[in-house]
This record gives structure tokens, C-alpha cells and sequence, in this order.
DNA sequence: TATTAGCACTCGGAACGTGAGAGTGCCAAC
DNA sequence: GTTGGCACTCTCACGTTCCGAGTGCTAATA
């Protein structure tokens, strides 16, 4: 199975080659790039025992070698070099980063937003699922007919809404209920809020007005929602940029297949525990749609204890070494702007706490 | 400048038909709708003129007719007959809209998608610029190292987030510094909360712990957002469907100048107080990018004295009847759920209000 | 035994030519 | 003013040809 030196090199070349050109490489071409010191026709040679072995195949007798998912997962797995990012790129990157997680933090959107940019193909970015409770209960009397409902969550989020109620309602009852809450609903999973307390809760609260349904609604409804995974997909788009989707039929159906959302790449998730980048070429993936695409995914530390991930989807002819390297480097950006770490004991999405881990001076 | 009766119909067959099959219309067809009590050759005689006039090109001698901007345009301003939505396809939005609506309401997201799987093609949904002060803040002390910032805006809606300090603080400042906003920077719009008002508020509360600066630095961010209008975009790839856009490149610059954001209809906003639906025909665009697309907007009221646009954009070649008529009744649906209209004096997103006016039972 | 040069062969794709068909414009008749 | 007829035009689809890239094989070489 262990295929000779020599062999690595060639397939290597192959795949840079057709990485670079998108166009089936023939041995001359190997040849001329001078890496190896050997003519054409020993190439030829090698090449053909390569197609033997599955590594490479021929669009047709005469044309040059394209690699198959296997010869990929081969050259992903040992040939590829690791990139290195240049100097300016890793700044650049940094940069936008930076810029980007400052001004408003609808993160997933932009965390793919960036991914997308930065290797120009396809980036989707999802939160993981995690269980969050809520930690506190607030109810801000704003007039017989209205309050507020401030929740703060375990991942120390904090949701808030305005209630308008078609009746009135006295202070006190608001500040029994708040008091009840937190007593009776602090820490519960969403499937422990169950309508049985609720309704117990009610009667406890003497509550005649249904403000506690009111309430454990929004909490019910704020507590899926955190505990739902999100995704979202950018710059899809770009797939028409790259050649093996100039027809707009393939583009449209995978494109049509990712803006569907869910089943993209949590399929491959779970299996993610290290920080390393994961590679699925091809018929690698579960997905129908996939089967001639890659994906490339890199997991980052969200804080809470929650893992997130980026994706970027393209051809399998894709430019491994490069996503990989600037999938890995945005991960661990994000990993250490928004993770835990050695951060304070609640890690905080606190824009001042950011800033003074990142560059130590604040702006005012 | 009036033409004939019998051109008018003419010119609207040809639309008509062309819309539906994407391809040059020819005398013959036209006669065989059987619409026109006449033969072909009158048709063609009429033809000719009408390319006089500049209502219809040829591609070249020799093939059909197929509409220009003005010819649309003509056919949009008087030929179109105002397509009712069937009762199936009404009740069918009803439906869909209800549903969208009641889960979580990201609206702008869920309008835009909504109207892109509606009328199969690429829309945009974007909110207005609207003027949002904060009418009420509420600071909830946590611990002597967090608080709870609670900003009710004059839109009703209510924004909050957790802050944690480096430093203890004492619940009395905590207290100081919120009756201290509720007196000074209720009502404020955002450029007249300035740094020398935040200084002397900093300094009357004799906050020495620079919690002025945080909160009011919440506030503006806040404000900023609310006031930014946003946009989203959704089904982009549905572009491909359209035969123009077979050409991926064609299909791709419009498609990364759509996802590019900002300068789409906003363009085309401001001269919509109406609740008619507005057709922009290709040359009628002022984005370059759009020359040869066509885009249909159609606003809504969005609650809070603001209105939303909803946009779709398509080929010239587009079904402006049954997308002007699929908008508008996506634009009243929304219009009638989170608009003010009768609705109590303070017109609120509440699911409960909206229950009863919708259908009258809840569920609870 | 591994490598190389040379050569005949294969096959896809561009270039070209051809023909069919759709649609026109115009004319003469109604 | 309308209609049928007819010659003309132009595109598109199809088939043929031709070129060249790239191969596989063989024989010569180190």
C-alpha cells in the first residue's frame, strides 16, 4: 500500500498543478516544473501506475490526470504543506477580525461573512448546541399595562421584552411574580419548564391576568431559541467564480442545497473535539449534494463552553492548504477573543474586557 | 404619442407571452392566441410599427419581437391587468405569513425569505431609518461586579446587556447612575447624547469607576443600531433559475452586487407613500449593476411610524403582474400585523395583541 | 534494472460548412 | 385596411474535418 517516494512527488505536483489550473496536468507539465529530475516519460510511467492505483484517472485516453477523492485524501492527509500565512495576510486577517467583532457582535454572521471573504469560496458558520438555563429573573414595572421582562440567561446573555397587557396589572403582582420565578424557575432546562408548574406557579402567584403564561412563554420561546443551533451561510455566490460550477445547474442545486440550511455540515460535526481543521472530500460527505464537493471545517471556542464552527464549502478541486491554513488561523482568533480562557470567571462578551486581553489600551 | 388600441393589445400579448417563454415572440403566435381577430400579417405590420415607436427590438431581422424597457414600462403603467392572487395562493401566503410571523420574529429575515420563495426570485426586505431615542433606563444590580443595563427605546422595543466590572461597585451608584439617565438622556437622539454631556453626568453621580462611560457607551451603540436600516437578502441563488442569468458570469456580478448590500432599493426609496407597489424596469435603475434587471418594491408599514420595503429583483423578462400583486399582498399581511393601525396607542410586537387581532382565539 | 528518447496513436474540441426552419418585409389582391 | 403568398434573411443545430496535447509502447541507453 506505502507507495514509493517518488510516486508522493508526482501525485503531489498533480494536484497542486491541477489545484492551480483547474485543467487535467499531463506529465510534461510535472516535468517541467523541475521538482523532479527525472523526463517526461518516467513521469508517464508513474502516472499510470498512480491511475492503477486510484490515485489519479483520466477524463479520457489522452487527456492529462486529475485526482480522484482518494488521491485528495492523500494529499490532504501527507503531501500538502502545511501553509504558512505570510506575514501581511496573518495581519490583514487580524485586521478584519478586529473590526469585524467590534462594531456589532451578530457574530455567526459575521464570523462566515469573513470566512467567506478570506477564501473566497462559500463560509457558513453555525453555534453548537448548548443547554441554557435561565440564572435570573427580572420584571421591570413599567405601567398598569406594561413591564418588562429581563432575562438573564447561564451563558450570561441577557433577553429582554416589552409586555403590553390588555388589562391592568398592580405592582405588587409583578413583584410577586418576579420573586416566584426566580425562586421556582431558575436553572431549568427548557423541557423542565413544564405546564404543570407553570399552572402551579399561577395559583401560587394568585396571578388572575395570566401574566405567568405571558412570562413562561417569552422564557420558553428565549430559551429555544438560545439552545437552537444557528446557522448561517454567506457568500455563496462565490461558487460561481470557480469553474466546475459554470453550470448554472450544478451551482444552482448546491447553492439552492446550502441556502436550504440545517443538514450542511453538522453532519460532520461532533467529531471535532481538537482544534484541528477537518477535511471531507467528495463522496466523503453524507450528503447527496456534496458528493462532488469538499468542505472544510475548523471549530472555535465560542465561550460558555461552547464549541462553534466555520465552514467553507467548494469544488473538490479546492485550495486545501490555504483554506485550511486561514480556517485554522480565524478559529483560533475567534477562540481567543471570545473564549473563556484564562478570562475572568464568567467569560464575558464584554467589549471592554476584549479589548484589554487584545492590545491592553482602552478609548476612553 | 397615444397609439392604437389594437398596438396596445398587441404589445401586450407580446409581453405576455414573452414573460412566459423567454424567448422572441413572432407574428404567428400572437395571431394564434386568438385574441386579435386578425391575420398574421396584420400583427406583423403592426410589429413593425410598435419597433418604430420603440416599444419592441428585434434581436436581429428575422426573429421575433421581444419587448425594451419602454415597451415593459408601457405594459406596466397600462396594459398589465392588476392579476388577483387566487383564493388558494392568498390563503396560501396567509398561511405561511402567520407562521413566519409567530415563531421568533427576526422580520426583516423572515419577509425577505418569504418573499423570495413567494415569487421565486432574489428579494430583499429592509428596514426604514427611523429616529429611536431611549424612553426608559433601568440599571438591575447583579453583584458588586455585574449589572444588567435595560434600555426601553421609544420604538417599544427593549434592548439590554450584561456588564461586568473589573471593579466592585456599590449598588447605591448603581441606583445614582439610573435615576441620573432617566432624568438626563431620556428623549435624546443619539447626536445629542455627546461627551460633555456623559462627562458631567460622570461627574455629577461621582462615578468614579468610569461606569457612565460603559452605559453610555451602550446606549449609542444601541441607538446606532436601531437607527441603521437593515437589510437582508434571501434566495439569491433562485437567480439561476432565470434563463438571462444562464450565463454565470451575468449571473454572478449581479448576484455578489446584491449581496454587496446597501445600495439596492434604497436607491428607489423615499418616493413611496403610497401603498402601491413600484416597478423600476431595467435602464430605470440607477445602480449600474441593475441596467438590465428589473426590480419590484412594495412598503409596509412596520409599526412605529416606520415603513419597510420589500424588494424582488429580476430579469426585465419578469412577471411584474403577479409579483406586483404577490408584494402587495405580502405588504398589506404585514402592514395589518405589525403596524399600528387601530391598535392600542403604543403599537407593540406583542404575540398575544397579535393573536386576538388575527383570529381572535389564543392558545392559552 | 531504471531511465530516456522517439514515435504512432487516440481522442476531444475548435473551426468550418451546410441545411432547415422560423420569422420577416413586401407586394398584390381583396 | 386587411389578407395570403412568397422570396429573403439569419440563427441555430448538426455533421465533418483537422489540429494538437497527451498518451502507451518500444527500443536504446546508463
Amino acid at each position: 500500500m506505502a507507495i514509493s517516494d517518488r510516486k508522493k512527488k508526482i501525485l503531489a505536483a498533480v494536484v497542486d498543478e491541477y489545484i492551480r489550473t483547474a485543467e487535467p496536468v499531463g506529465s510534461k507539465a510535472i516535468a517541467q516544473r523541475g521538482e523532479l529530475k527525472c523526463s517526461s516519460a518516467t513521469i508517464r510511467n508513474e502516472l499510470a501506475e498512480l491511475v492503477a492505483l486510484g490515485y489519479l484517472e483520466q477524463p479520457h485516453t489522452s487527456a492529462g490526470r486529475v485526482p480522484t477523492p482518494m488521491g485528495y485524501r492523500m494529499y490532504v492527509n501527507e503531501l500538502m504543506e502545511r501553509q504558512k500565512l505570510s506575514l501581511e495576510e496573518s495581519e490583514e486577517m487580524n485586521l478584519r477580525l478586529n473590526q469585524k467583532l467590534q462594531e456589532l457582535d451578530d457574530t455567526i454572521k459575521d464570523v462566515s461573512r469573513l470566512a467567506s471573504q478570506l477564501t473566497d469560496y462559500p463560509a457558513l458558520a453555525l453555534t453548537a448546541q448548548s443547554s441554557v438555563t435561565v440564572k435570573r429573573y427580572d420584571l421591570i414595572y413599567v405601567d398598569a399595562n406594561n413591564f418588562i421582562i429581563v432575562l438573564m440567561l447561564s451563558s450570561n446573555a441577557v433577553k429582554s421584552k416589552l409586555v403590553h397587557l390588555p388589562v391592568s396589572a398592580d405592582q405588587e403582582l409583578v413583584q410577586r411574580l418576579s420573586t416566584l420565578f426566580n425562586a421556582s424557575f431558575t436553572g431549568l432546562a427548557e423541557a423542565e419548564i413544564t405546564p404543570v408548574k407553570i399552572h402551579a406557579a399561577e395559583r401560587a402567584a394568585d396571578d388572575q391576568l395570566g401574566l405567568t403564561a405571558v412570562i413562561s412563554a417569552f422564557v420558553l420561546e428565549t430559551l429555544a431559541e438560545a439552545n437552537t443551533p444557528t446557522a448561517f451561510l454567506s457568500g455563496e455566490n462565490r461558487l460561481l467564480n470557480q469553474p466546475e460550477f459554470r453550470d448554472p445547474d450544478k451551482a444552482h442545486k448546491l447553492m439552492s442545497y446550502l441556502s436550504g440550511g440545517g443538514t450542511i455540515l453538522p453532519s460532520a460535526e461532533g467529531m471535532q473535539p481538537s482544534d484541528e481543521v477537518r477535511v471531507l472530500i467528495g463522496p466523503e460527505n453524507v450528503a447527496e449534494e456534496l458528493k462532488d464537493s469538499s468542505v472544510v471545517i475548523a471549530s472555535y471556542d465560542a465561550g460558555d463552553n461552547t464549541r462553534g464552527l466555520i465552514g467553507v464549502v467548494g469544488p473538490t478541486r479546492m485550495d486545501y492548504s490555504a483554506v485550511a491554513a486561514k480556517l485554522s488561523f480565524l478559529a483560533a482568533g475567534l477562540s481567543r477573543r471570545l473564549g473563556g480562557g484564562e478570562a475572568p470567571p464568567e467569560g464575558l462578551h464584554n467589549k471592554l474586557i476584549i479589548k484589554e486581553i487584545d492590545d491592553g489600551h482602552e478609548r476612553r
